[in-house]
DNA sequence: GCCAACGTTGGC
DNA sequence: GCCAACGTTGGC
């Protein structure tokens, strides 16, 4: 199993709306970073992320999401009326994926990006990076199960 | 293929 | 709202 982090801004759409939404599951559309879409591309059924929220008060981890359904294509990038509108893209070449995802725990307490920055485990890690900027990127086991245990879940 | 201009992300 | 950092576009 691999373990990653995407990142959603909470006024757009944050772990609570996918608390509220059908089946706890949702399309994780919109990625549109060559990069990330790689990401996504990797990512298997049963895999875990951190869900992060970015442009918050404050930016924080806010819990963790699993993989159900692989890639496929995202559908809004050759819709126009969409926000994720991408005219390169069509149906035939879709050009950007998407996964499922389904809520599996949001943490009894957020951990904002402030309080990651000083933890030592974490010195490493891809989201504190100075300028990154990337949506999705891989977590390590130890990056992953660091945030947990500070976020006061059972192991 | 270089690189300037432009657009976006996201912390602050 | 500002702006640093980064990614993309397009002229040449």
């Amino acid at each position: 199993m691999n373990l990653w982090l995407i990142k959603s801004e909470p006024d757009v759409f944050s772990i609570h709306d996918l608390a509220k939404a059908k089946g706890k599951t949702t399309h994780w559309e919109g990625v549109r970073n060559y990069q990330a879409r790689n990401f996504l591309r990797a990512m298997k059924r049963g895999d875990r992320c951190l869900f992060y929220h970015s442009n918050a008060e404050p930016s924080a981890v806010a819990g963790v999401v699993e993989v159900v359904r692989e890639a496929y294509a995202d559908p809004t990038a050759w819709n126009p009326k969409s926000d994720y509108h991408d005219p390169k893209a069509s149906p035939e070449n879709p050009v950007w994926s998407m996964v499922d995802v389904k809520l599996l725990e949001i943490f009894p307490r957020e951990i904002p990006l402030e309080e990651l920055r000083g933890v030592k485990a974490l010195a490493g890690m891809e989201l504190l990076r100075r300028g990154s900027r990337l949506s999705v990127h891989p977590v390590t086991e130890t990056e992953f199960r660091a945030i947990r245990k500070l976020a006061g879940c059972p192991a």
